[in-house]
DNA sequence: AGCACGCCGACT
DNA sequence: GTCGGCGTGCTC
């Protein structure tokens, strides 16, 4: 072990410390360590940089070898304060330097996904509430929400602006106005408390068989308290989450922390639910959509140690939880665990690293596993638990292919008529039924009948995805929107444009012509924004307020409908073009999860699967629920020529607003490709989506057989080519998307 | 990531 | 003559 600092012996007898700041330099900065602070590895600390200052980290001193500070003493500038909060944990240092070697990421740009709540390293202010004025009570006539507000405060007490303003239903500026008249004077308010604990002891569901001998596996593997990776695997409904909180209870019991990471937090209050009837209380949230103040408090709180359990997205891995003793990733096969921009990298594989780092288990959990995640498991580097049933012996859904071939709709409609009939059937008999396509908006492409022209983004190779609730048509890439122009924007011709193809919207529209009857209720992304919305909405489908649902794969993800026994797939094929590598495998995992809405209580589900080929091993194995044959099928398909998971990729993109250059430098690339044995590169191609955001994109896509190292290759490869600066060249190792 | 430095157009 | 546009380049 080196020593935390190297001291240095001259006078003043002051210190070099490296620190890192969360910036994308390529590494840690020597400063000198004035005698009066005192800061250790993970200790924050401000520093001056250029003409500002910043705050960064003390990392670890380097290996021996290059010990000496590469700048002289004189060079160095001082520390300017240790700040008062608790040092980073090692764990997450380690994480972060490996995260960064593996992404090929400038560290500091690693770091500043672990710095993401500067706000949380300040001191923690006093919370200020208002208190009434000892005058406030006597004489003056007050307004009836003045009256109000006082009323609250009776007694002398005092309340946070937030509360009050809830509380008295006023608004805050009310407050404001309130203290100017000396009505309110403000207090500080006691320190904030902690969250509620969870209770490892609160009494659980009763198991099944299966269920128990899994929990008690995964119990052991925590109470060993050492790394270890486990593939929980099992079918929909079969339980999976009461098997893992039980693992979580015994984290709790051993006194680390917990962390589960869910791929779509925002939209899993069923999930929040499940925790709080389990342990008591809920558990810590982490997610982009927290207000600045919850994501300060909880960043203090996970720091302090004092947050036993939290759930949350991939960001979470990146909180400095001291001692981690468990990380679960459930729906280990979502591919919203990957995170492409920015710091490319895939939090599953991530918490794994993680898990390692901290000596805790990591279980990964999902009905339709990774195939990257089945042939670990296969070949002994992660134990697999399965549950082959379902809880309480509800039965598969029947899953029957509609050949739209045969079953055409009617021209210009979307549903076929056995799927017409089938939805009529189901809502006489008073059940739900679920109408599912992966598309958001009215239609996917808006079309000129009198020229032929298209209706394409600007900054974008896409379409523009008509919206017709707004009136609008959206690129879902880039987010640019315009008005439906009324004439073709290309030949001028009036009333002509057309759209062409389905989204749920024009489902929707659909479903309210055949069904007009049923209360419809549209789920997709852009309808369910938040947290509060999609509440609402399972409340509405759990009170049977709604008969149809209709939606995309927000809809597919992580719910119980127990009134639901149909299950309409509109357009199965949706996935499966482009070419990708994983096209097949994304399309069974989301299919598979589809059907598995259906049928979860007493009565029996169906599935009704729409699709122009059924003979598709996808749907074939969809229908058998034939899981296994179409894994093996896709093994075979991806060994012999050392695909994922029995390779490594690892992918450039070369984008710039000039195309030129973007297509120079990508020639460059290829010129300088590496050459070694069981190495393949390919292309430069343009990217499928040759332009985003307005920058022109060009692919190469390094292949190397396993055991191979790629980041080795990637770094010498990279630093053969200038890369202009007009130029960015992005690496995504492992890559999942081949846009 | 910021922020400075630097080298070319339209204003007082 | 300068104010300021944002293109390159550095920060221990």
């Amino acid at each position: 072990m080196p020593a935390p600092t190297v001291k240095i012996a001259d006078a003043t007898s002051r210190t070099v410390v490296q620190v890192l700041l969360p910036l994308p330099l390529s590494g840690a900065y020597d400063y000198l360590l004035p005698g009066h602070l005192e800061a250790r590895p993970g200790s924050f600390v401000e520093v001056p940089i250029g003409s500002r200052s910043a705050i960064g980290v003390v990392w670890d001193p380097p290996e021996q070898a290059e010990a000496a500070s590469p700048l002289p003493l004189s060079r160095l500038r001082p520390v300017a304060a240790v700040l008062p909060a608790p040092p980073m944990p090692a764990a997450l240092r380690r994480f972060i330097d490996w995260v960064a070697a593996y992404t090929l990421s400038p560290p500091g740009a690693v770091l500043r996904m672990a710095m993401s709540v500067p706000a949380a390293l300040e001191a923690p202010r006093p919370r200020l509430g208002w208190q009434a004025a000892p005058a406030a009570a006597e004489g003056a006539r007050l307004s009836a929400a003045r009256r109000r507000v006082l009323a609250r405060l009776a007694g002398g007490g005092a309340l946070s602006a937030e509360s009050l303003v809830e509380a008295a239903a006023v608004s805050p500026g009310l407050l404001r106005a309130m203290a100017r008249d000396g009505l309110l004077v403000p207090v500080p308010l006691p320190a904030e408390s902690d969250p509620a604990s969870p209770d490892p002891q609160h009494p659980g569901p009763i198991l099944s068989p299966a269920q128990a001998e899994a929990a008690a596996a995964l119990r052991a593997a925590v109470a060993r308290r050492d790394f270890s990776v486990t593939l929980l695997r099992g079918v929909t409904g079969s339980g999976k989450t009461e098997v893992y909180l039980d693992a979580l209870a015994e984290c709790l019991r051993q006194g680390r922390q917990a962390l589960v990471l869910l791929p779509e937090i925002a939209l899993s209050a069923q999930w929040l639910e499940r925790f709080a009837a389990r342990f008591g209380c809920p558990p810590a949230v982490w997610h982009s959509e927290l207000s600045p103040a919850r994501r300060r408090e909880t960043w203090r709180a996970v720091a302090a140690g004092r947050v036993p359990a939290l759930v949350g997205a991939r960001s979470a891995l990146f909180l400095p939880f001291p001692d981690l003793g468990l990380i679960v990733v459930d729906e280990e096969h979502e591919s919203a665990f990957k995170q492409e921009e920015g710091v490319i990298y895939h939090a599953r594989d991530m918490a794994v690293v993680r898990a390692r780092l901290s000596a805790a288990a990591c279980v990964l959990v999902s009905a339709t596993p990774s195939l990257e995640s089945i042939v670990n498991a296969e070949a002994g580097r992660y134990r697999l638990l399965d549950l082959p049933d379902r809880h309480g012996g509800a039965r598969l859904p029947e899953v029957r292919l509609i050949d739209l071939r045969r079953d055409p709709p009617e021209r210009g409609r979307f549903l076929s008529p056995p799927l017409i009939e089938a939805v009529r059937e189901t809502l006489a008999r008073g059940e739900q039924a679920m109408l599912f396509l992966n598309r958001r908006g009215y239609a996917p492409l808006t079309l000129c009948r009198a020229c032929g022209h298209r209706m394409q983004c600007p900054n974008c190779t896409a379409w523009l995805v008509e919206h017709r609730a707004q009136r609008r048509l959206l690129c879902h890439h880039c987010g640019h929107a315009e008005a439906i122009p009324p004439a073709c924007p290309a030949c001028g011709a009036e009333a002509s444009l057309t759209p062409i193809g389905p989204g749920v919207e024009r489902v929707q529209e659909e479903a309210a012509a055949l069904f007009p009857e049923a209360r419809r209720l549209v789920m997709a992304s852009d309808t369910l924004a938040g947290p509060t919305a999609a509440a609402e909405a399972a409340r509405r489908i759990a009170a049977r307020e709604v008969d149809l649902l209709i939606g995309t794969q927000v809809m597919a993800k992580g719910w119980h409908f127990p009134q639901l026994t149909l299950v309409g797939v509109v357009d199965a094929d949706l996935g499966l073009g482009g070419g990708d590598l994983r096209a097949a495998e994304r399309t069974m995992q989301l299919l598979h999860q589809v059907a598995g809405r259906a049928g979860r209580e007493a009565a029996p589900g169906r599935v009704l699967v729409q699709s122009f080929q059924p003979d598709h091993p996808v749907m074939q194995a969809l229908a058998a629920h034939d899981l296994a044959g179409f894994l093996a099928a896709e093994k075979a398909q991806r060994a012999p020529g050392h695909w994922p998971p029995y390779g490594r990729l690892a992918a450039l993109i070369v984008s710039s607003e000039d195309p030129l250059a973007a297509a120079r430098t990508a020639r460059d690339l290829a010129l300088a490709a590496p050459e070694a044995a069981g190495v393949t590169v390919l292309g430069p191609a343009p990217a499928p989506l040759a332009m985003l955001r307005g920058r022109h994109r060009h692919r190469l896509l390094l292949k190397a057989e396993r055991g191979i190292a790629v980041q080795p290759l990637l770094r010498a490869w990279l630093g053969r080519v200038a890369i202009p600066a007009a130029v960015r060249v992005q690496v995504d190792v492992d890559p999942l998307s081949f846009l």
